[in-house]
DNA sequence: CATGAATGAGGTTTCATTCAT
DNA sequence: GATGAATGAAACCTCATTCAT
């Protein structure tokens, strides 16, 4: 009836209402939560979520991968910087915020309850081959060890930022971030 | 033919059973593994299980104290060795050691399914209350660095063991403890 | 197509269907009837019957209340014959009517399987009340015998309802109802 | 091993200590009791109900049988005072003191998850043939009234000790079996 | 012969998914 | 296209009954 345009971004921003229900709802009550308590969260009915996704799992499928997007999305900023020790510290930064903004997400996505392969394999290797070219560029310049391999130091830093969600439940003081970036250059820097 | 004692130790081992079956079944399918699986592993009937377990909170709650109590019993044999860098080098060994038998369990407990307050909150504080021993004789010993709260430090270590579990699977390995060991140390030393 | 009414309004004729379905179910197979024969006699899936009653407690309550207010609109009319001795006949009449069309659904009901308190106290005296009005007007009009008092008169009618049920039982003749209320009227009329 | 004789009398005793137990754990939970209960009542293990009573519906026939006996020998008794309307008197006193001693058990067995026919149709029946006896001697002794047949007035009387629990429960007041002999005699008396 | 832990069919209840409105 | 009541497979849990000790 109406121009194909309008409807499309009326459907995006649709998308995108329920992907944040799902991420509020899951992130409150983990995977095992209720379509129903998420349809309620964006306001419409439970119908409406199953037109945009044809199983629950799907639902959980693209609100991991649009997390992931995003972390990517702004990991990739960070990493642009030039100098590799500065662009590690934007790094963590950047990943710890968006874990602390998504940490009850996270939480609920580690579960075992998750439907398997539900995230495309390069899709989640994006991550890791990001942090890999700059570990991996700060060994050629002579700033970071090379007694292990940059894939392995670049893993590390990866566990790192799932480290912080754990760190941010034990030890909630301000100055997480700051206190890990300076232990990881510690533990990375090249040895004299 | 003795006296109650032995149906006591036939009640006992029975219910490690369970727990036995029980760890294996949530390894393998998550938290959302059905009580009937459990059963069949454990080859008893369903009741059995409600016999030892009023509920499945109850029989979850049960498998995670009890792997928590495993891992807190090698970490403290671990943290006994009187060198703090030794110490901590054994804690790794272990605690990554018990992190990677458990690992499928530890993925499904992270859950979001998890029942809340499943565990005595001493039982769980337990854990990082002995690495920061370690940690603190180890500044007191001048080998730690002592810019950061030893509390801080033994939190970032036992942070390191729930990031292991997704190091082993990015980087899958030989040789990882070692190199967290090395890369631990080496962040944590007094700096000269 | 109209307003929200019409939903209302097949709500309630649900709720309707499923009330007698429970009803006819509950008088053959008694409260340990299955939900799901309820539902089949309905012509629904089980869950159905959840969205309408919590639990089967909340759907055997609401059974015997739709039963009894049944009942109290029916003795409320045969209470208002101005002549009291007619109105006790016209009472024992329909009320008798009314157990012998519930006689299946009162004798299941009667089981201690029943959930405490699941009608509220109010409602189930409101029948009592009735009756009293009538027996205590026809005690004023001199009528009925006053060396005991009125309650007792009423609540002896009202156990002979229940009794009903028994006799029916036993002496499955015609003219029961008409000898009852001969026998009670002799046995309440004045003294000279 | 030991003589035959005595080890019946015991066997005797215990079923009559589950039946007590069963009696007790009916009227306080109604017929759904678990078996469970009951034997921890009658301080046994559930195998040794199993070993007097076949089955769940056995024990509840069991204790029915028991009850309905003991009430007709009770019966018996005041049905042979000479005096037709002393009779009746006797008999509604001690039918009301037996149901109201029995109370939560017939609540219980009015139920309809009673087993059907789980009483032998003569056993039932011979409570209603002695109230017969009764009735039709005080008919042809001039004192009860012949326009409705004796059966109909026994059965009318055997309706009051069903009712009687009822009245009890709504009017819980002394008297109440006084008065209802008062009412039974003047509802059935012979008219002048 | 008594015990009570084990059994497992079957009950109640939940919730992902469908579809008439 | 949106809605949410209906669906019913499958989950959790109960409890009559069995049987090794």
């Amino acid at each position: 009836m109406t121009a194909g345009i309008p409807e499309r971004a009326d459907a995006r921003a649709n998308r995108e209402r329920l992907l944040d229900a799902a991420v509020a709802v899951f992130a409150e009550h983990g995977i095992p939560a209720e379509m129903k308590t998420i349809a309620e969260r964006a306001g419409v009915g439970v119908g409406t979520i199953y037109r945009n996704f044809a199983t629950k799992d799907d639902l959980v499928a693209a609100v991991l991968l649009r997390t992931i997007d995003g972390a990517v999305a702004l990991i990739t900023l960070a990493s642009e910087i030039e100098d590799p020790a500065e662009a590690v510290t934007a790094m963590i930064q950047v990943a710890c915020d968006h874990a602390e903004a998504n940490s009850g997400l996270f939480q609920a996505l580690f579960s075992g309850g998750l439907p398997p392969d539900c995230v495309p394999e390069d899709r989640s290797l994006e991550f890791l081959r990001i942090v890999t070219g700059v570990i991996i560029r700060g060994q050629q310049a002579g700033v970071f060890r090379t007694d292990m391999p940059g894939e392995f130091l670049a893993a590390f830093l990866d566990a790192f930022f799932m480290a912080y969600l754990e760190l941010r439940r034990t030890v909630p003081v301000e100055g997480t971030k700051e206190r890990l970036s300076v232990l990881f250059l510690d533990a990375v820097r090249a040895r004299p």
